[in-house]
DNA sequence: ACACTGTTTGACAGTCACTGTCACCTGTCT
DNA sequence: AGACAGGTGACAGTGACTGTCAAACAGTGT
């Protein structure tokens, strides 16, 4: 009982451990291949070879190609969500917006290597692709939906305005965070464009 | 020399005539079909026996699937840059992207039963698809660049933040308008949602 | 009416992302 | 050890594209 393997095998079942590690394998395994190759360039049945699984395999645990590229943008999509929905209920809309995305943002940080790879995995993939989004559209939604009932007009045009406009501005500052080495920190640029977009854009 | 056809025929090369109206007839059967029974349940072959042509014929004048359902939004793209790029000097820029974009929406008016096929069209396609874009990635990095040379201060990111956040407003406003039918004209949602972004979120 | 030339077309074969099925393993629990 | 859920590879299939090729066709000059 004492095995010194046994404090992190009991709780997490070890079939999972094994899931969740070939997950993460095939998910840096072909971040590498699409850094080195192009996104094109790289089939998913490489992929797979390459790690040693079936392509049956690769698919089971890897719902799109596309999404081992933008998946990385899209992991804690939901902490968006959480993090509004925390904010105390009499806060400005917007404010609560705002901490919820910087929230999620100044925990946002792979090691170099990993995002080096991603930018230049990034760059290579095709155009309609390229763009960083935070959130997928059901994720958004569901976000316009927190926003709007925090708004108490009925208008929900405003939720909806407010949530997609100002996740724009933050995606813009991601992007252009991958696309300069030399820029400021991911936290500092999302700050400057939400604070472009929140006084009003000019 | 008369020919009562010749007013039509001689400036446009007829060959050119009959390509367009084939594009046309593809547009207008896939919405048709789209919409009839969800966009993934349409195959383009489907749609290339319908029309009467041969599935290599169809990819000859489509590029895709996608930018079937997708083109109408996209179509005029380059207007919104050129519109823009049209505006006065010293004109403030947010004032002249705002012009740029309401000046392409209001001539966006598609015949009432075009639109509501799109409506449907839209409704039946995959969630990732179905947002809709007023510019693609290159229009509206080329809108990006455009507003930067207008800011004085070499600071890009405002641009950037710009222009992504108010489209972003805008396509949601675009989004709400296809979703209601009780809604107010595209123009005037558009004009709120701009509104909105510019005067500061709130 | 005639060939000459460049475009358009259909048939066909191929690639690639993804899905479904099915027989076989392999941890896990008893 | 034995049962059983969950994971796995082989395989066949679908559907969006792509490339190639020979035949049909429009536009031009004679």
């Amino acid at each position: 009982m004492n095995d010194p393997r046994a404090d992190a095998a009991p709780s997490v079942p070890l079939r999972e451990r094994k899931r969740l590690a070939l997950r993460a394998e095939i998910q840096q395994t072909a971040l590498q291949m699409f850094a080195a190759h192009g996104f094109d360039n790289v089939t998913t049945e490489a992929i797979a070879e390459a790690i040693g699984i079936s392509p049956s395999t690769f698919f089971r645990h890897v719902p799109s190609k596309e999404l081992l590229l933008l998946g990385a943008t899209h992991r804690g999509r939901a902490q968006i969500v959480a993090n509004f929905r925390a904010r105390p209920a009499d806060e400005d809309v917007a404010d609560s917006l705002v901490a919820a995305i910087l929230g999620r943002t100044a925990q946002f940080v792979d090691d170099e290597e990993t995002l080096e790879l991603w930018r230049r995995a990034m760059a290579s993939a095709p155009a309609e692709m390229r763009r960083a989004s935070l959130l997928n559209r059901e994720d958004c939604d569901e976000l316009i939906e927190a926003v709007a009932a925090r708004l108490d007009d009925a208008d929900e045009l405003r939720a909806g305005v407010l949530v997609r406009s100002t996740l724009a501005a933050v995606e813009y500052a991601y992007e252009w965070w991958l696309g300069h080495d030399d820029a400021d920190s991911l936290h500092d640029l999302t700050r400057q464009a939400l604070e472009q977009v929140t006084r009003g854009l000019s």
